[in-house]
RNA sequence: CGGGGCGUAGCGCAGUCUGGUAGCGCAUCUGCUUUGGGAGCAGAGGGUCGCGUGUUCAAAUCACGCCGCCCCGACCA
């Protein structure tokens, strides 16, 4: 059968390349481990920004910006914090070049008094303006969210999933003490959660992280956990309660209703252009990328079936009309976003281009279709019917007065085709290690392409050297902990590793 | 940074072992034909064969060095 893809998810790392690529979404760029966004890639972000955007203001937080630069000083402050990002961080010795020996190189008589880094993340910078913006209870809570680019000078990139340079937003906020902060976090994992489930399509599973997987710096760091179509686990969205730990490191500090001077407690909460490798994984198939309508730039896109004859005129004029109607309705409480591709190549590329990167609905019209008030179209989440496309007609009306519903039902449906393959993966009848071991072919690489999903089972939440131990007898199988799945025990019973009765259950799973 | 693979036209690849001056499919351009749909025929354009140095009369092909990409590790959103 002839896809629209080379590459099938039989081979899923080169099939996850290919659909970058030929949905136009992004491509490297000479600097290793960078992306370049294209247009289509970049209006997927554009719509994940405006519906996080929203959610994130409607909880009360006001967007800001903070400098690129950070000065060397302020990220030593916090131990744990320098230590967890000291190896991948990019630095800014020089402010000019010279001309040597007719090579330009950095002027050793410009080098900086202090190095800059270019900020992994934003938590120093931002406390020191805190430190400075609060001065008593009136001022708490201070909640700010930015939306910027964060560079880690990653070993291993993929594009979207993981590059050097890449797009987020990072909220922080300051609180006067632990439950109100802790309240936040939970707050901000659940807009994630519900981001992710109801605009992104993408069901995930939130709960807080081992204590080894934890942000440098952090009290506790909660996740949203998503699987992708190859059984992997993909993080794609953390939230941290980070108790006094930067408060203290950079005085942030308010006088209380009795005068006494205090510690803030502080949060902060990310999520990034990682969550479009996430919707590539999650939703795409072997014809390419489908994009779920809330995120999609485009929901409908008509492609006219233009012959180089005088009936093409009526074929336009009758495309121009419907984008008008169209793009007056309202679906997911937005207008209809609606593209009549009236770009100058042969109409069955256009089709197989719109089909690769995944726009909910495409239309096709062609003289017939005027002649008969009707219209041609495709379902992108339902595209073939066997080895065959499945194209239907309908009136023109009755297809306008339908969109809206459709769209939604289309939203509904990959989630629920999703939420399907999450759920029936994810076991919880492996009790012990050794089970562990025979689900996951004991760490051999001959797994022969079989399907693993998580697990999920008790444990006894060990601790220090001993969680260390784990997270080693678990890294021989290339498994990592998730999380700890805010819905409670269900699994249960006694520890998966060994350690006496089970306190709460763990996701265990490879990731990404 | 370690182990493996790879780098030849926009994309996918052959040619490399055994050195002789670059090819195939798709895409692109032109013309004609076709027209409910991933069209047919004919012609054309496009490549410093990743980069450099060496060996040789001659290098995509051999040697050495470097760079980049992919997979698996280490690290991580």
């Amino acid at each position: 059968m002839q896809r629209a893809l080379s590459i099938s998810r039989q081979n899923f790392p080169e099939w996850y390349q290919a659909v970058v690529r030929d949905a136009d979404m992004a491509e490297p760029s000479p600097v290793r481990g960078c992306m370049i966004i294209k247009p289509w890639g970049w209006g997927i972000w554009e719509r994940m920004q405006a519906l996080l955007d929203a959610r994130i203001k409607a909880t009360g937080h006001e967007n800001a910006y903070f400098p690129l630069f950070i000065p060397l000083s302020f990220i030593a402050k916090e131990a744990e914090h320098v230590q967890g990002f000291a190896k991948e961080m990019a630095l800014v010795t020089h402010h000019r070049l010279k001309e040597i020996d007719g090579k330009l190189v950095p002027d050793p008589e410009a080098k900086l008094e202090e190095p800059l880094i270019v900020r992994p993340t934003s938590e120093t910078i931002i406390g020191d303006s805190f430190s400075r913006w609060i001065r008593s209870h009136r001022d708490l809570p201070v909640l700010i969210n930015q939306w910027a680019n964060v560079v880690r000078w990653e070993m291993r990139t993929r594009l979207f999933l993981r590059t050097s340079e890449f797009l987020w937003q990072e909220g922080h906020t300051a609180h006067a003490n632990s439950e109100e902060a802790v309240e936040e976090t939970m707050r901000m994992l659940e807009q994630y959660r519900a981001f992710a489930e109801d605009d992104v399509a993408m069901p995930v599973i939130a709960g807080e992280k081992p204590a080894n997987e934890r942000f440098p710096g952090a009290v506790a760091t909660y996740s949203i956990e998503a699987m992708m179509q190859d059984g992997k686990a993909l993080q794609a969205g953390t939230s941290h309660y980070l108790g006094t730990h930067f408060s203290e490191a950079q005085n942030i500090r308010f006088q209380n209703d009795s005068g006494e001077l205090q510690y803030c407690h502080t949060t902060s909460w990310g999520m990034s252009t990682r969550m479009i490798g996430g919707v590539i994984m999650t939703h795409g198939d072997d014809d390419g990328l489908r994009l779920p309508p809330a995120i999609a730039p485009r929901q409908i896109v008509i492609v006219p079936m233009l012959r180089d004859k005088p009936e093409d005129a009526q074929v336009l004029e009758y495309g121009h009309a419907l984008v008008k109607e169209l793009s007056g309705k309202f679906a997911l409480d937005e207008k209809i976003r609606v593209l009549l591709d009236t770009k100058h190549i042969k109409s069955s590329e256009k089709r197989w281009n719109w089909v690769r990167r995944g726009a909910p609905i495409i239309v096709e019209i062609g003289p017939r279709d005027v002649a008969n008030g009707q219209v041609t179209f495709m379902r992108r989440d339902m595209l073939r019917d066997g080895d065959k496309v499945k194209s239907q007609a309908m009136a023109r009306d009755e297809f306008v007065a339908k969109m809206p519903a459709l769209l939604e039902e289309m939203q509904k449906s990959l989630h629920a085709e999703a939420r399907t393959r999450m759920d029936s993966n994810i076991r919880s009848d492996i009790k012990t290690f050794s089970d562990l071991e025979a689900y996951f072919g004991a760490g051999s690489d001959d797994d022969a392409g079989e399907f693993k999903g998580w697990v999920r089972a008790g444990w006894a939440k060990p601790e220090g050297a001993a969680l260390d131990a784990v997270d080693a007898r678990l890294k021989a199988l290339k498994l990592t902990l998730r999380n700890v799945p805010a819905d409670g025990m269900k699994a249960g019973g006694t520890c998966i590793f060994g350690g006496g009765d089970a306190k709460e259950d763990i996701l265990i799973a490879r990731a990404y």
